[in-house]
DNA sequence: CGGGGCCTTGAACATCATCAACCGTCGTGG
DNA sequence: CCACGACGGTTGATGATGTTCAAGGCCCCG
């Protein structure tokens, strides 16, 4: 494993052309806008209501159960975990969000979060409050057509990890799919650090932190991949692909 | 256990208030916009592109993994499975869904249906196009909100049997979940019809069948409800739901 | 150095899956 | 009308996968 520098914050794939998208050139959510069929005049209303959060550190809350839902939010830069504690007291993990990802759509129905958000290390944000971003929608087919696409997206996401499988099916699940997210993004898909700690992962592939790490190191000793504690390589993609096929199911 | 008919189609709680509504009495989707504030002119538009699919028997399917995507669709009367093939031939049971409730959601982000729909038993439905029903939900914002709305709850519906789970717990939700979701239709909320085989709840709870078997028959001999086939009762709710509770976060 | 996360490793255990056989019900046809 | 067969469901015995428990190691930071 080389020693080049594994990359944290969005490395600006989305830069401006120049012109007045300048001021939110790391932003994916009107990036992917304006790919929908969105003209730049739009976009600028867009950004007439989109808020700068952060730096967030490591562990400081988005939001949290119960807190009023007011706005939807788009990682920029660092990974977001969402999660739940049920009435056990147990931790259940949702999901890991990554640069160009949008938190709170499981709100939408409600008027409280219904889950936690923290941040896993130094997050910033794209905050756009839904209200607004609803009725700018009314306005702007494209902008409708994309939140649908992206609550549509999201339903089949959660529906992906809830199947039946193993635990090498899930684990290389994780890594294919994250890799497959990271690269989207434009970081390097086989090259990246695990943001988040054995016990967050366990948890949200519904496994024990101890069968986590041995299936990563049954995958290290049958040359899947290379790890060192949160450093991590893609060696073998092709049989870590088909291990992760039933799961992602491409 | 007295010998009361299981009730299998809408009873038609939604019947209209004597006017235009009478066209479509039953369609809850309709009725929920309603109460989202769209007023009735806007809900003649809604109907203007109401296509009635029906009646469907078991084993036919509403539409298949690969079908253009061209419209989601409202359960009137009877139960729909989705549930999709992995690349090892396993099938994977996705949901099942009641009158009321709306299927396709997942194949907005996309132009084919990313899993397949069945029928259980007879089904009566209601289409709606897509991208008509997205043109309409520009000019009505209640539209628009509660598709958002639908999209979202849905999110939070998937992500609830994702987690991890013992069989009792999983199997108590499933009951509990069906039970509050056949009540909010107008069904005896208590006393209800298993309408898919043990094989599909088992499928859909990631346990084998024979464990569903084994954990019903339980439940019956601790006092917490009493089935015979498919016909079912609910007869200790508190202690079910206090099972269920860490899955249903209630 | 020393302490505390976080992670790993090993051994015993539990839950649930698998395998195999059987049963009850229903539909069909003799 | 009854025999048969198929399907769905149940039941018991066995076993695998992954969890739990306990201990130890590594790295980072004081």
């Amino acid at each position: 494993m080389s020693d080049t520098p594994f990359p944290r914050l969005s490395p600006g794939v989305l830069a401006d052309d120049g012109d007045a998208l300048t001021f939110c050139s790391t932003c994916a959510f009107s990036q992917a806008c304006l790919s929908q069929g969105m003209d730049k005049s739009s976009l600028q209303d867009l950004h007439m209501l989109v808020e700068h959060v952060g730096p967030l550190h490591a562990g400081e809350h988005v939001f949290r159960v119960g807190d009023p839902f007011e706005a939807i939010a788009a990682v920029r830069a660092g990974t977001v975990k969402t999660y739940v504690i049920d009435r056990d007291g147990r931790e259940h993990v949702l999901g890991f969000h990554f640069p160009g990802e949008v938190i709170g759509l499981d709100a939408i129905d409600g008027d409280t979060y219904p889950c936690n958000a923290v941040a896993l290390d130094t997050v910033m944000l794209c905050r756009f409050s839904f209200p607004k971003i609803s009725v700018l929608a009314t306005r702007l087919p494209g902008l409708q057509q994309h939140l649908f696409r992206l609550l549509s997206r999201s339903i089949g996401r959660a529906a992906l990890l809830a199947g039946d499988f193993s635990a090498d099916e899930r684990m290389a699940a994780f890594l294919v799919g994250m890799s497959e997210r990271l690269a989207a993004r434009g970081f390097s898909p086989n090259r990246f650090a695990l943001t988040m700690p054995r016990t967050d992962i366990a948890n949200y592939l519904r496994l024990a932190p101890e069968t986590v790490s041995r299936v990563l190191k049954r995958f290290q000793d049958d040359g899947l991949l290379q790890v060192d504690r949160r450093e991590l390589e893609l060696v073998d993609r092709a049989r870590l692909e088909t291990l992760a096929a039933p799961v992602l199911r491409h």
